[in-house]
DNA sequence: CTTGACTCGGTACCCTAGTACAGGGTGTAG
DNA sequence: CTACACCCTGTACTAGGGTACCGAGTCAAG
């Protein structure tokens, strides 16, 4: 539990740097903590929580500014459940199509390695060939 | 159709900026082109597959670095090829575990979006709350 | 032959996501 | 009271992946 912790024992509980802390505080994905007369920052478990939210976000592929805007949606009091959701469902479309083409580029190793195997020349080999096409088409939020 | 044309039809024909073309010269992912009597660079098919793949493989998350890797695998000639082998082997599980991050991100997102009950205010919304929790597990390549 | 678009190499700069370090103040156990 | 761990701000740096700008040379349509 951080109940009234310091930025070191926050950023322990959750796994990230002191530095990394202060950095977020920068750009404004955490909020400016309350203070000990000292200058000490203190945080609460609200904090932690979304410490911890923008780590498991980033885990998910969203990039900072996503997650700012995941964090903004929040406490909009207008934003929808399904304003989350189709973020979401953009990041697993992307997820998806990124599967496809490795798929592909798997497809193509196997075959470059069995070729190799059996003693062949390599020159036509589909690696490219696979990857050389006009679009992956992932990314995009 | 890109034959003996110049950095900058190539450039456009890819959808990639010129400097990023010389940029990638530079890092050997292409390698010096003909030159006109001028020093003008001229490309031809090969080299917009090239570039093609790079882009792609990029969306897929390899590093150019790995993709210089990836690229390499082809040139070399059969002289080695029990290196080749192994090079593409090694570059077949990164691949695999490409995708089995992806999955799980995938799985995640899946969850949290089949979760979200679209019309529901924000304060409802579980993929918010999800994302708070200790431990969403996905990535890493 | 001129003009405007293009290219050359080189250097300098941008962003993202941190990380490190310096110089100083605080908190607390012994 | 003294160590020593911890925190403060500020600035600088990293790595990866580009972009921008500069002065100078080149190309091709009119």
């Amino acid at each position: 539990m951080t109940v009234g912790c310091t930025i070191g024992k926050l950023a322990k509980a959750v796994g990230v740097n002191i530095q990394t802390v202060r950095y977020y505080e920068r750009l404004r994905l955490l909020g400016p903590s309350a203070r000990r007369p000292s200058g000490y920052r203190i945080y609460g478990e609200d904090e932690e929580r979304r410490l911890r939210f923008i780590k498991n976000a980033q885990a998910l592929g969203f990039t900072l500014q996503e997650i700012a805007e995941l964090l903004n949606l929040r406490v909009s009091t207008r934003a929808r459940c399904g304003d989350v959701q189709r973020k979401a469902e953009g990041k697993l479309r992307c997820a998806e199509a990124k599967m496809q083409a490795l798929q592909a580029l798997a497809r193509a190793l196997r075959n470059l390695i069995r070729t190799c195997r059996a003693g062949q020349p390599i020159e036509h080999c589909q690696i490219l060939h696979h990857l050389e096409k006009e679009q992956v088409s992932a990314e995009q939020a």
